[in-house]
This record gives C-alpha cells, sequence and structure tokens, in this order.
DNA sequence: TTGAAAGCGGTACCAA
DNA sequence: TTGGTACCGCTTTCAA
C-alpha cells in the first residue's frame, strides 16, 4: 500500500524558480525586495506571478533557521480568563508590536507549572526575541530563557525583578488606595475580601497587603474576609456581617463589589451609612449600581509605548534591566464610599 | 569594528555531542528517547547531562523543517476584547489541545484585514497542523492555507461552511430564542439593541436577523434600536423610548441588557410591566440585577471534546468538511421579562 | 543581473 | 549501540 499522502506538499522557493526559470537565489531576491543583488523588473514581475500562481507561502520555519533570530514577541497566555481591562490592553499590544514588525505569539502553557523550566524550555524552542509577562520565573528557567537567545524578558511584577524588565503593577497600591480612601471617609474596620478562587491568589495576596499596611497608616484595622464569586457566598457572608462589624470594605474588583453590594443590602444594610464598599477595574457596570460603586482605576500603560520599549530592548544592546512602565491606580470616589 | 555580539549563540545539539563525546545523531535518539535506534543507558545519562549543564533547548525551527510539519494549532486572537464565557472556552480548549501535544499558538493579526490572502499568508507561513476559528476566509485565502499544508480548517460560523470543518454558533438563533421569549411573554413591539460599536457588527447583524425572523413568526414586530456601550447613549435611548412604544427589548447581550435596563429604570418605566429585557450570555452581573435579568446562555463545547474532534481532523486523512459540534442556546428566564 | 553552493539545527537512514 | 551523512527550505556570499 502506498502511503502517498493525497495532499500534495507545499510549494516551495525551489517550484517558484522552476516555473519563473530562474534560480532560487532570484526568487529570494525578488519577493523580499532585496536591494544588495538587483533584479530586473522583468524577472521580479515573472516571479511574482510564479508565486501568487503556485500560492507560495515562503516557510517561516527555514527562514527562522536561516535568520538565525525570529522578529517574534512571546506572551504567554494567562490561565486565567482576562477582564476587559487586560483584554484590551493585551490587544493595543499586540497591534503596536505587529505595526513595529513582529510576530505576536500567545502561547498557552497547558497545565505546565508557571515560572518552571518545563515552562521556559516551551518558549524557549521558538527562540523568541522577547518574552513579555515572564512572570515568576525561577533562575533556571531565566538562564534556559537567556541561553537560548531571547533578547528581551519582561516581567509583569509589583517592584523591579532583579535581572530582568519590568513593567511594575504593584497590586499592593490597589489595596493601599482602596483602604487609604476608606480610612480617610471614616472606616474603621475595613473588610478585605479575598476571592476563594485559587488562581486569583496572585493577586488577592498582594492587594490584601498593601490593604493591611493602608490600614494601619490610616489608624484603621484591616480584616480579610473570604468570599467566592457565586450569590450563596456572599449571601453567606452578608449575613454575618454585623457580627464582624465591619464599616467599610474592599471587594478586590469591581465584579466582587457588585456582588457583594447587592448581597450587604438584601441583608438589610444601608451602602454607604451602614457599610462603603469600593471595588477596583473601573468598570462601566459598577456606574450602574445604586449607589454607584467607588473604585481604583487601574492605569495600564498604552500599547504604543510599550511596544516601542519592546522594540529598544530587543535591538539594543544594553543589558542593564529597566522599569519599562508603571502603571497607576486612582480612586474613583462615587457613591458607595458616600460622595453626593 | 568587531560586530561580535555579547550574547554567545544558544547551545546545538552539535554543542551537547562534543561535550558528551557522542554524535550528533546519538543526541537526537538520546534526548528524543527514540526506540529504533536503542541507546545505552550511561550514554544516555552523559547525553542528558551534557545537555542540562549547557541549558540545551531543541531549535524548533529547525524541528519542523526536517519534519515537515508542526503539532502547532493556531488559534487567530480576536481583534476585540473577549467576554469572560469565550475567555473561558479558549482557555479551556488550549488546555485540551497541549494535552494531545500540541502546541497552542495565539497569533495576532494586528492590522491586517481579517479573512484577506495577507493574514491567511502570515498563518500559512508558520505551517500549523490545524487553525481554529479560521472564520470569514476568502477563497483565496482557504487555497494558500490548504496549500501550505494545514491539515484542519476549522470556522466558527452559523452555517456549515462549504470545504471548512465548522463549530457552528448561530448567532441569529441567540436572537432569535430572546424575541421567542419576548413575544411568547406577550410583547408585540420588540426592540433589538444593535451596538454602536462597529466590531461587534459581525455578531450583531446575525442576532438581529434571527430577532426579525422570530418575531415575523410569533405575530411581533422587530425593531432595531442603535445603543453605543455609554451611560450617555443609554440614557438618551431610554428617554425617548415611550415613543419608540416598545415593550420588549432583546438588549444584544447581559451587558447591554444592564445598561439599559438602568437607564429605563431611571427614566420612569417599570421593567417588566412597561418593558421587559433580556440579555445574552448569562454572565452573573445580570442576576444582581432588581428585577432579575432574563438572559439567552449560550452553551459552548468543552475542551476535551473539541480538542479531540481537532486531534481526530489533523491526523485523520478524511477530507469531508464535517461539523466539529454546535452550539446550543437556551433562555433563562427570569424577573425582567415577568418571572415570579 | 543571475546562478551555484554553503550552511542554519535537527532527524533518520544506512553502515559500521 | 553508535557514527556518518543527506536533507528539510531559505538566505546570502561569491563568481560568472
Amino acid at each position: 500500500m502506498t502511503d502517498r499522502t493525497l495532499r500534495p506538499p507545499a510549494p516551495t522557493s525551489a517550484d517558484v524558480a522552476r516555473r519563473a526559470g530562474v534560480s532560487r537565489a532570484t526568487v529570494s531576491y525578488a519577493l523580499n525586495d532585496n536591494t544588495t543583488a538587483r533584479v530586473s523588473e522583468a524577472t521580479r514581475a515573472r516571479v511574482r506571478a510564479a508565486a501568487e500562481e503556485l500560492g507560495y507561502v515562503p516557510n517561516f520555519a527555514a527562514r527562522t533557521l536561516r535568520a538565525g533570530s525570529n522578529r517574534t514577541v512571546l506572551l504567554p497566555t494567562p490561565d486565567i480568563p482576562v477582564g476587559p481591562l487586560f483584554s484590551r490592553f493585551l490587544i493595543e499590544l499586540q497591534r503596536g508590536l505587529v505595526r513595529r514588525g513582529y510576530a505576536v505569539v500567545q502561547y498557552g502553557a497547558g497545565d505546565r507549572a508557571p515560572g518552571g523550566v518545563e515552562q521556559a524550555r516551551a518558549w524557549a524552542e521558538l527562540r523568541p526575541a522577547a518574552v513579555f509577562g515572564a512572570n515568576g520565573l525561577s533562575d533556571e528557567a531565566v538562564r534556559v530563557l537567556r541561553g537560548a537567545g531571547v533578547r528581551a524578558l519582561v516581567a509583569v511584577a509589583s517592584a523591579p525583578v532583579p535581572g530582568l524588565h519590568t513593567l511594575v503593577l504593584d497590586h499592593s497600591r490597589v489595596g493601599a488606595a482602596a483602604v487609604a480612601h476608606l480610612a480617610q471617609r471614616g472606616c474603621r474596620r475595613i473588610g478585605v475580601v479575598v476571592p476563594a478562587e485559587p488562581e486569583l491568589a496572585v493577586f488577592a495576596g498582594p492587594r490584601l497587603r498593601g490593604a493591611r499596611e493602608a490600614a494601619a497608616a490610616g489608624g484603621a484595622h484591616a480584616e480579610p474576609v473570604d468570599l467566592a464569586y457565586t450569590e450563596e457566598s456572599a449571601a453567606e457572608l452578608a449575613g454575618r456581617w454585623r457580627e464582624l462589624g465591619l464599616d467599610g470594605v474592599f471587594a478586590y474588583n469591581d465584579e466582587y463589589a457588585m456582588l457583594l453590594q447587592r448581597a450587604l443590602q438584601d441583608a438589610g444594610l444601608e451602602v454607604p451609612a451602614d457599610v462603603a464598599v469600593i471595588g477596583a477595574d473601573d468598570l462601566l457596570l459598577g456606574r450602574l449600581l445604586r449607589p454607584r460603586l467607588s473604585t481604583v482605576r487601574i492605569e495600564l500603560p498604552g500599547g504604543a509605548p510599550l511596544s516601542e520599549a519592546i522594540d529598544r530592548l530587543v535591538r539594543g544592546p544594553g543589558e542593564e534591566p529597566e522599569v519599562v512602565g508603571e502603571v497607576a491606580v486612582e480612586v474613583e470616589w462615587r457613591e458607595s464610599t458616600g460622595r453626593g
């Protein structure tokens, strides 16, 4: 039984060359508008036509192998659903990078341990020019990636990571801003929602820490309260709110805040009179609540400056780790913490 | 001026071979646990150690080039922020595929026209085994991808696409389900929200079409109403609701529905007495409204069966286009359309 | 202006 | 059990 594949193999530059009656070199020159070797207009047209007719597409692997490098930026796909804020940020970043001639590849980890060598190896195989979002890497993982020639390793982290470039996004400042605001509005016993969903722990931890520090500084007390993203959990928490004796709450983000505020109201508590509520992310939906939800706005850098920074890091020989951007947070004061 | 790169080049299998005192072939055998060529335990250990010490990672491009193919599934990144529903779906699909040994690559289009040859070429360069989400491709684009040896082209579309495999997600059925429900609840003049955001037109169009068909079938009238995702737009629309004379509205999805319901209430209309409201997507937040928001639940297939189907298509020689899955929709009846 | 040929890194056949 | 080597497709130097 002949194992002849039904599908013909993809056309190569040799096929194009044959069809156009030129050499493979000429095909390469013609299609890449190479300036060093000047190809006549006539030949170029013949080559273009042949390529078109055959549906020729250059083989990325071969090109990469030959060139030795790769205008590819790797964005490790987060393994938790991302909110609209971050989703928009990624799209913008992607646009910026593509504009600068990079291919942007979001690479899924599957079940591999985040930050581990396994994952680093999977990334390193692709020999990307940069990895954006190289968070929580072990030293070994960094070594592997560096060894594979990755030019720029950019982490998104709360503080500059030694040896890496960093986009500073300090979640503790989100918690701090929220709780400072509550303390300033007169709250003394402040709940801090810690989502029960384990995949959110990486954000929830720092937010809680920041909240605690701000509470201490503002002469208030911060009390962690667990909350799962379900109506039942919210109702249960609201049910024992009076015995908790909390007069304010930072609810992790706007979605948890909306959930909790509704539950608190259903339990007969007045917002903000009995308990002030603040979220984070500045979702439009938070403004629809009554009272309108106060929130901590997180201002991610735009795609343009960030992609410019990445491009610079990739080209530049500079080895010094640098901070490629800083994320600002600001409180948006609305009715749920007593405005108006 | 010597252009010596500061960074040493990435170690190759030749480096490993040298260090372990064996040939490149043996390195390949040892590291890939090749069964045809049996390598002694001792050599294998030496090779492993050498690879480890050097931080060797095989070059994906070289491997791909040699193998001629690629266990890669391409997921074109949508260029609009995705909701939690679809985001979760993608993560699940990704997990499933990685488990089956595929590398999942989300590839951003940047500014390239969707469905065009440009885009197809960019994808084809990578020689992926499959493309999931190959929507709206021109014939030419399909030809290019086929020619590049892509085994499985799966579109997500409202109906089986001739020549492609399809995950059937018919947005018209979302609109139809919503409006049929409203008609059944007694609505006769039904508004159908059409988001002003142009990137949503691909979904809004079919939803409106389905809504119209269902209205006709239910003896009602469907009236498209424009709405941007801002409070101002919602207030403006709500302000002229009485003159529109609509007694029900399908608000495109839950987010627009929440926005509109709030605006309608602020304009003094009773939901559902004056106007019944239904969204889509079954977001948790919709349940927090008062009245609770009715919605159309969209049941995407799980990652496991879908990745199994993709795997089968990639391996299988079968050329017949097939439907790899069907998305069901179901109305979740709550208070905003009169339940309770 | 074009062609011949080397070589990128890894795999797999054939020989030893 | 291991080594030598051809080859995957493309780019680029050198020669013609």
